[in-house]
DNA sequence: TCCAAAAGATTGAACGTTCAACTAATTCTA
DNA sequence: TAGAATTAGTTGAACGTTCAATCTTTTGGA
């Protein structure tokens, strides 16, 4: 552990309390819209929105797990859920005895095609209607070399 | 409600997903960290640090949470716990008998002091180290816009 | 001035996430 | 090829957050 640790200035300082507050306002916003409209938690929506983008609307609940930013942990509760509400069906993999396999189902399809429009309704207010194309193009830019380096 | 909600195309697609791994997977590297070397939630400890800014160690709960990005229900359970642990002490507002006082205690900054500079190395790994001086501040405008967005 | 409405804060219950323990299947290695 | 280690996933308990209800104090209007 190395003793070179400088506190931020005030430069490094300003822009780490706008992330911050980014990073954990962000995620609220998104969460209360679509609860109240739609009854998903947004982990929930990126579940649903991610498999219906795979492969035979199927993914691995590890790879599903990644691609979500969620611990596995935290998908398999998530899916039981899912899963009793007949949003997902699971079934084991036949290749590999040990994987468990996620698969969007009809209702759960409908689900999100109902839930979709309010929730990119809000992310356009949010997000796009404030930056023009090139400021959107630096963001996300940056914003994934930052998760790149978090996920290591 | 107007109709106008056309989806993400792939460059907006592009961006959206890296600033969602973003605000997912940060505030959890930041909680890991913290918790494991600190036994602090990134939140108890954004409460202490912002109570160590503040005129005379003190804050109203609701500007403290306004501060810290969180609901004033969220930071009145922390707060028990903080007080309860010696780190915080709260009393009534003399001059508005509505408001309760958080004030840091000498221990709640000892403790502060002894988590920040894990947690300052880990945000130079993941943020600083990564971006050089304009990358940041053109980031934390970005950033800077969007949390004043969403506050409204 | 009196009463209704609003603001500030707390509380308990419901819900969701994390953590650690566990099971089962596959891969590695001696 | 047997046994150890690793990988994938689930589960229950502990913990933290949200939600709605409640309480108190202050503000605003008739």
């Amino acid at each position: 552990m190395s003793d070179e640790a400088p506190w931020l200035d005030d430069a490094e300082m300003e822009a780490w309390l706008a992330v911050i507050g980014l990073v954990m306002r962000l995620p609220a916003a998104l969460d209360d819209q679509l609860r109240r409209e739609a009854g998903l938690s947004h982990f929930e929506y990126g579940v649903l929105a991610s498999l219906e983008r795979a492969e035979d609307r199927t993914m691995r609940m590890s790879d599903l797990a990644y691609l979500c930013n969620g611990s596995l942990s935290r998908l398999s509760h998530v899916a039981r859920r899912l899963e009793e509400a007949g949003l997902i069906e699971r079934f084991q993999c036949p290749t590999d005895g040990r994987s468990t396999l996620a698969k969007l189902t009809e209702p759960g399809l409908h689900r999100l095609v109902e839930a979709a429009p309010g929730h990119v309704r809000l992310v356009r207010e949010l997000v796009f209607d404030e930056l023009d194309e090139g400021e959107v193009a630096e963001f996300g830019a940056l914003a994934r070399r930052l998760v790149d380096r978090i996920k290591t």
